[in-house]
DNA sequence: CAGGATCCTCTATGATACTG
DNA sequence: CAGTATCATAGAGGATCCTG
């Protein structure tokens, strides 16, 4: 993990230099959305826009809409529309966003295995600190 | 993980449902910083909170102080106090926190791995944009 | 050294209205 | 249906000064 080297030639990775690609896939998953789309398109094939926005509750169309853009730029999901008399749009997950779709598999494994016990530990410290 | 069941008997996690605590779980590690803190802190034993200043670039005292609370209050990391003559204060994961570092090493790896697709794929997409 | 307290600035996110 | 455009806002994040 060296952060040595401006052109990149050697150096790996350094997650904590500003300008490693390591942090721009927290930006990718980080957001509130992002990460919540790429599981949802996990639990089938292709979803429509509409399916994708009554799946993931509380999302709004823009913020849908511009996760959507932002995933598909990163080469994660492919949009298919077809021009139909209503307009039928598709997103599916592409190689690429179906191996990121482990990774968050083993968060929600995390998750359901853990957060009883972040729950317990910030209940605890919070009544310590009252 | 099925959001079909309203009455919740069989239903695990939705992380559909505003209200699963998955969606937490991307607060706790979706944030700017507390993801790289946990890299930083399984890079070693305990560090100090210069340590870690000085390491994580880019942090501002406010947010690796606010950061370190919140990952204190979940239970992933401890803080000890030594009162010396200029007071020590040292910070370390906890078994939780050692757990949800395995995690984040996935995610690593799979930055290292797939970042540059990642990338190619943004040029692509912003080429055919213009 | 390790923060606490403030003030300030964006950015992310949302609500609403409109369109091919 | 699947968006785009616009306006509005809370809160994340940062800069700076201060203290035990």
């Amino acid at each position: 993990m060296d952060a040595t080297t401006a052109d990149g030639s050697a150096a790996r990775f350094d997650v904590f230099a500003a300008s490693c690609p390591s942090r721009r896939l927290l930006d990718a998953i980080g957001n509130k959305w992002a990460g919540l789309v790429i599981v949802a398109l996990g639990l089938k094939g292709p979803m429509r826009y509409s399916e994708l926005s009554l799946r993931i509750e509380g999302v709004s169309q823009k913020m849908l809409t511009q996760t959507l853009r932002g995933l598909e730029r990163d080469g994660l999901v492919t949009r298919t529309v077809t021009p139909s008399v209503p307009v039928r749009v598709d997103y599916e997950l592409t190689p690429l966003g179906l191996s990121l779709l482990e990774i968050m598999r083993h968060l929600k494994d995390w998750a359901e295995t853990h957060m009883s016990e972040v729950d317990a530990a910030r209940t605890a410290y919070d009544r310590a600190s009252a």
